[in-house]
DNA sequence: TTAATTAGCTTGCGTTTTGCAAGGCGTGAC
DNA sequence: GTCACGCCTTGCAAAACGCAAGCTAATTAA
């Protein structure tokens, strides 16, 4: 396993606390994958289109358990599987997700009709945010 | 310079396209620096707590001008000095960093006296976000 | 008008992390 | 048993990071 995330920055800033967690290209990735997508698994987190290496994949799904974002389950249906799912405090970084959202949606010049989507979010943020599996925005 | 950000993900997930510009360890700082510290020049960013090195730190004011999320300019008063300062685009960051506040807030375990903090903030999260570079929070 | 200082930036080099390809191992199906 | 599937490891090259030193242009001091 490749020793990630060494330094960590003990500075009391909740910005710095906040990126030594998930500051990086992958973490909020998989976590959008089981937040947004509905995927739970190794293999189904593999199918994501930005094409993950594998341990970078294995090392994120590490970190995360370590850190208490997400849990890991054998699957009950298939034994040699296993159900990773968020933890509350996974579940928490919904409102920065969405705030990434509608970020590039005002400012990705290709935002292929993510418009109208993003007009729903902002005029109703509390239901959309309470509702975020359901397939919008990604 | 080192050449950062070399592979770009063009999905069109907005998840991923604010990753591909702030998703690392140290943008967001620089971010904060100007954003909720007023500060604004590469020797003030010197100073920030976290030990931010030369060579990245320069890396990433030349990515975040590059990306159009900040201004550089002579500053008149002092003329071998430059001023950054944020453009819309930087400014719209506001709410991101907001969240990663009040999620870190919540469940960074030394969490020293922050908690009061959190409370305005979430009492008025309107009134908190206009006024962003106020110093509360970090 | 020359020397010293300040602010911003570059360079070199060792270490760490990433990306990619290949392969290994445990579980369950046949 | 043997085979496939799903998860995970390993080896190696490339990129990014971290550290220390030094360079350059603008300003101030002598």
């Amino acid at each position: 396993m490749t020793k990630n995330k060494t330094k960590i920055r003990q500075t009391g800033c909740p910005v710095a606390f906040g990126l030594d967690i998930f500051g990086d290209r992958w973490t909020l990735l998989v976590i959008r994958e089981i937040m947004l997508r509905g995927r739970r698994t190794y293999s189904e987190f593999m199918e994501m289109e930005e094409e993950i290496a594998t341990n970078i994949l294995i090392d994120r799904l590490k970190s995360l358990e370590a850190e208490g974002l997400v849990d890991k389950e054998r699957d009950p249906q298939n034994r040699r599987s296993f159900l990773y799912s968020l933890t509350k405090k996974g579940r928490d970084l919904a409102p920065i997700l969405l705030e990434i959202i509608i970020w590039s949606g005002e400012h990705d010049k290709r935002s292929f009709a993510l418009t109208e989507v993003l007009e729903k979010i902002e005029a109703d943020r509390e239901g959309f945010e309470s509702g975020l599996r359901s397939e919008k925005g990604c």
